[in-house]
DNA sequence: AAACAATACGGAGGTAGCCTCCGGTTGGCA
DNA sequence: TGCCAACCGGAGGCTACCTCCGTATTGTTT
């Protein structure tokens, strides 16, 4: 479910709400780590801390519906490229846009990973997702020719994340770092 | 310090305090993570909230001193067994009370560090001191021909760790883990 | 042994976050 | 328009955090 019940639509109040709490949970959670307030989340979005917990029973559920929601917009951002930029320029920018992603969640994700069974349904559907718009963006490049053939889905997402490491405390760094990444993804000429 | 402000000992009194509040603590963190109770520490210590505070003024204080604590234990164990045990025995022992404690600690030590600088005083010197004892273990079985002689503390170090992780999920196969690891060690007949 | 600093103790108290519960409100359908 | 299921909000009871200061204990001095 995102913002409906698998059976009738949200009311419309319900579905408002739902939304500005996952965007104060976002930033909020950004900004102080996992365990911000949630209190401070509800005051934000303008809504009762009632109101949070009948959408998010518990902390671990509002934390899974953002990062649900994130890798849905990281796996949107894929296709978006594909329709508007040249291949190679839609590669890099998602390698980007990954490294930037992770690198703003550092402990975030672990935190996640610490408390949720990996095989749960939610990390399995959330890398299915991301799987299939890492292969859009790969084919079309390949298809370019600025990809090696045998650089695999898997290797983009690995090669991003070291990029998020790599630039870490040297952020300014990054697209030194990415070009020589790109270097290693051209096929051999 | 350990239990003197570098001046006049502590007050009878205070010592003891301070004492039970690090012993309770070391099994609270243990028990709870990282974020145990400190008012619940300060109670299992049979002690008033403001006498912890007093001596450990913040969180994070109370870990530094449980983590120096520990590391300072594991150095001295390494000289009781360079005491007590044949080298081999004594050199088997470590790496596995090493193993013990941080497979015990898991994420603990990663919070520590997580906040804390990495060229503190503090993980110097436990580093150092650790580092030591390793020495002494180690030059033991070197010459009691019992390890090779192109393997360094930090390698030991290294192993004990390995182990600790290898053996997180299967504790009932530690030792038949600590024998390979014991075959690497030993010199080539 | 008694008195006196210096030192240490402990917990009340104010703040904040967690989560539950339920009287009141609102959206959407007939 | 009227109705009711769905939804809202926040009071309230709990726990934890940290500070502050009146009281008690220690050990030293006479």
């Amino acid at each position: 479910m995102s913002t409906t019940t698998g059976q009738r639509p949200m009311r419309a109040d319900a579905r408002r709400n739902y939304e500005r709490l996952l965007a104060e949970a976002k930033s909020s959670f950004l900004e102080h780590g996992a365990d911000a307030s949630l209190e401070e989340i509800a005051r934000r979005a303008g809504v009762g801390i009632g109101t949070l917990y009948r959408h998010f029973p518990t902390r671990l559920a509002l934390q899974e519906a953002v990062y649900r929601d994130e890798m849905e917009q990281l796996a949107a951002k894929a296709y978006e490229l594909a329709e508007t930029c040249p291949p190679d320029e839609g590669l890099a920018a998602w390698i980007l846009a990954i490294a930037e992603y992770s690198r703003a969640k550092r402990g975030l994700t672990q935190t996640l990973k610490a408390v949720i069974d990996l095989h749960s349904d939610l990390f399995v559907r959330c890398h299915d997702e991301i799987q299939t718009a890492a292969e859009t963006i790969l084919a079309r490049a390949r298809a370019a020719g600025t990809a090696r053939s045998d650089l695999t889905t898997s290797d983009l997402l690995r090669l991003a994340h070291a990029l998020s490491v790599a630039s870490e405390r040297a952020p300014e760094d990054t697209g030194r770092l990415l070009s020589f990444i790109l270097d290693g993804v051209r096929p051999r000429s």
